[in-house]
DNA sequence: GTGAAAGCGCTAACAT
DNA sequence: ATGTTAGCGCTTTCAC
């Protein structure tokens, strides 16, 4: 049971003969230490595998290394790749992730406040965790003095760092793309109004339209969720409106799925009658059928990012919130094609 | 900043006039305190709104009330479901989860040692996290004397806790709906030959074909990999080699988006020409081009059933590993029906 | 450049 | 039933 004998910093400083300060210097980098007497220590430390106990430093040094998770949704695969990025990188500078609580409503509150009164996690990373209109825990967080970044999503007035995509240039273009192909008609589904990723593809949407000269008609545009589902049944209401379209710009993929479903169920043909084109590139995608055209969102390095200017911010309070934008890339599959009527 | 004047059990015992010991056995349920004294500490704990920190609990009683996450891959949707049943479980019981490395190769195994050497969790939950010949890593924590729970794969062999699917079961029911529908041809398109749960699925496609009296035709079972282009190359294959076949059964539902994209491809349709039976039930089976009739694993169910079962081990020694078998579901869409030839 | 002492917030072992 | 005394493993003073 190597358990029971855990090699201590006392170890350490016995074996190397000297005090377990020197040590503690070695650990923390600190320059007032001999350069003889650092390697004799560093060997030492090497031989013995130690490590700190990082507990024990927390209580100390009042610092535990710690950062809270916080998300929206985990089973999202959006989540999933920036989670992926972001511990890549708090382990690459010392630091662990604690998962917090999945959900985030307003009443989950006290939930993730444990991180900060029980766990003492030095900062929080905010994944999509929250609707525009639905801040306060954050702000709260600021009061606290816990350095916060979010991801997915931003609040620019709050001043609150944050890492995104710059989604009007996205919703841009995802429509410019559908407009080159020579739609006029593009219906638009979006994801729940709240969501500031959805009012920006919007903006991009609109702005693409404009620019190209093309009318905007709102009964092409319908609000709907994140799902599959939402997807099916905006595209059934809008093919039985028969409002003439020949395009259309989902939210994210899931909902591209839901409404070629639904063209499909109408016997029509994707892309031979109405072109789709999706949002995400989320693995199944690809191999859909047809293949599906979409905007990639980086996510990995949204992530990463974000962790990184994360720590910053825990190590250095001087450090301003930074608002970080990440571009999107345009995948052309198989959903789209020239629009020949 | 209510972050520079943290309240501690001191400031507690002052104000309930009693030494902090008394309020120490509160805190930890103890009963050995007067109903009187404990309800007037109690009460300045509430009012106080004092929370135990956790790091100096950990240091006094070497507890950390932290466990280790360690996954193969987190944008996997199966996990994400996984963690969300595990990190509500492990709230409810006053313990929080620590992201480890997500990779989990054995040049990894330093990585999330780490949980344990640094951090010092008291349990480390490996989600789908390796493959059956790759255990060692496993094996070591048991030596460190770390309760261990496993999820979506088994190792009975090495005496491990796990809680897992039951992927004979499962493999047999798919098959059986499948000869259920008249199919005799019936394809596979297995995972990676080194998962349990591929054998797993294989050996109950074999005995839903035995039980039948179906002869087992070796060149309809290809071995992939769990990604769609693994469905769709071996679908190619199965199609080129003009070897009859009338359905297919794919170890995931991506390979059986993979699948029917070839088949398609291949201008033939699904379930018209081939029928196409996947497993997991991700949230695009419902959705995809035909919904795909697949087979559901539970997944929240066995994240928190693995986490409880966890702490069960942590709090209690003597808790023998146990082996959870969770049953699936066969979900009947659209991408079967019955065999015409 | 290095060491000794004090203490971080809490619990375990003894006291009473 | 409650209080006292030691630490847990480390970092921070402040000495030398």
């Amino acid at each position: 049971m190597a358990k029971s004998k855990h090699i201590t910093i006392y170890d350490v400083a016995e074996q190397a003969e000297v005090s377990i300060q020197t040590v503690s210097r070695v650990i923390n980098n600190r320059h007032d230490v001999s350069p003889e007497t650092r390697q004799r220590i560093q060997t030492t430390i090497e031989e013995l595998g130690y490590k700190p106990f990082v507990n024990a430093r927390g209580l100390a040094a009042k610092r535990t290394f710690t950062l809270g998770l916080v998300a929206a949704d985990f089973s999202d695969f959006w989540f999933s790749r920036v989670v992926t990025g972001a511990e890549k990188e708090a382990q690459k500078l010392g630091y662990c992730f604690m998962l917090g609580s999945s959900a985030c409503e307003p009443e989950d509150e006290p939930k993730f406040l444990r991180l900060l009164t029980e766990r003492h996690v030095e900062g929080v990373l905010f994944v999509r965790a929250n609707r525009d209109n639905k801040c306060d825990h954050l702000l709260r967080l600021k009061e606290f003095g816990v350095p916060v970044v979010t991801t997915g999503h931003h609040l620019p007035e709050i001043g609150l760092a944050m890492v995104d995509v710059d989604n009007v240039s996205g919703g841009y273009k995802a429509t410019n793309y559908l407009i080159g192909l020579g739609h006029t008609r593009i219906a638009m589904i979006t994801g729940p109004s709240e969501w500031k990723s959805v009012s920006d593809r919007t903006e991009g949407y609109l702005q693409a339209l404009q620019n190209a000269g093309i009318p905007i008609d709102q009964e092409l545009i319908l609000t709907g969720s994140w799902l599959h589902q939402s997807g099916y049944e905006k595209t059934k209401l809008l093919l039985n409106k028969k409002n003439s379209f020949t395009a259309i710009f989902a939210h994210n993929d899931r909902i591209a799925r839901g409404a070629i479903h639904a063209i499909y169920e109408a016997g029509l043909k994707v892309p031979e009658d109405i072109s789709v084109i999706g949002y995400d590139d989320i693995p199944e995608a690809e191999y859909s059928d047809p293949p599906l055209t979409t905007i990639r969102q980086p996510s990995a390095e949204i992530g990463q990012a974000a962790t990184n200017l994360l720590i910053q911010m825990v190590e250095d309070s001087t450090v301003i919130p930074k608002q970080i934008m990440f571009d999107t890339t345009l995948v052309i599959r198989s959903s789209c094609r020239a629009n020949k009527s």
